[in-house]
DNA sequence: ACAACCAGTTGCAGATTGAAATCAGTTTGG
DNA sequence: CCAAACTGATTTCAATCTGCAACTGGTTGT
């Protein structure tokens, strides 16, 4: 999938690096999902994607200096992939394709409840993400809000919502 | 490339309609190019498109509710390809995509000043595109503003400042 | 020792892509 | 009226990409 450049157009190019069925999906679950391991992203994937694509798409994004690779000190074997700055300023992007999204598709109330959440919280609440995305993947220190955990309760309340027995 | 849907989370949702090479180039270039017609599209556009490819994605694009085809009166054969409210909803998108490109991408000064102006005017400048969209496509009343004029002047005045002989 | 786990790699069939040539109907210029 | 140019595609074909399943070589826990 290397490109030839087509055009200098900065949408163009953001294509070029991101515009494929699942570049972005994997970064969608580092950094909403927290999964930072290769088996994290591949047994844990809504979507199921296939582990040569997924070494693939590992493999490219890091190239492109969208995610980092470091080894984890806990097995020899794992590495763990993080995110870099320029993949954590896609989070207004992926918010805005989470909103549009969720008018223009049939998604489901669960997984689209943190679409609904970011798109509410706007920019601000963009921002207080990515502080809180450079803490964990990048070592900035802690910020005192967390959107994670905001975003995590709501989703784990409409799952209970839908549980209940009724 | 119909697709089983994967998941219905609104971010793989926006991705299974969107997430190619080609589609966004095409919203693209009847968004910001004014491009009407398939000839329009296909030999002004800067990436070179391929007939073959530019056709079956009018045709899925039109599938799935963003774009709409009528005749045109002035010749039997020719086609007007409009925007339609889900794809002059991208504008948000197109935006950041744009932004998010001039930011980690190689892009060139000419084909970048329209995304430079866009971020900057933000979310008013884009809900003043989208009425002139909503005007120029969907026969809505013409606003006063136009956000099209202004970002073709830039535009053109980069151009010329490129040109310059010095 | 051994089973489970780890991050990938390999092989393969089928689908998709893209360049170039081609197509048939429509309009235009002379 | 007729030829040339223009219209929106379609066809052909090689190359690439996708996704599934099996497999590899190594690590870890018991």
């Amino acid at each position: 999938m290397d490109i030839v450049q087509r055009s200098g157009c900065p949408i163009n190019l953001t294509l070029e690096m991101l515009g494929d069925r699942w570049s972005l999906i994997v970064i969608r679950d580092l950094m909403f999902g927290n999964r930072r391991h290769f088996r994290e992203l591949l047994s844990q994937s809504e979507e199921g994607i296939a582990s040569n694509i997924l070494a693939d798409r590992l493999r490219r994004l890091t190239e492109n200096g969208l995610l980092s690779r470091r080894d984890d000190p806990s097995h020899k074997q794992k590495g763990i992939y993080s995110l870099t700055e320029p993949s954590i300023q896609l989070v207004p992007l992926l918010a805005q394709m989470g909103a549009w999204g969720r008018r223009h598709t049939r998604v489901s109330e669960e997984l689209s409840i943190r679409a609904e959440l970011l798109e509410d919280g706007g920019p601000d609440m963009w921002a207080a993400f990515m502080d809180e995305l450079r803490a964990l993947h990048l070592g900035a220190p802690v910020p005192e809000r967390s959107v994670f955990a905001e975003l995590q309760a709501a989703y784990l309340a409409v799952v209970a919502k839908n549980a209940e027995p009724r």
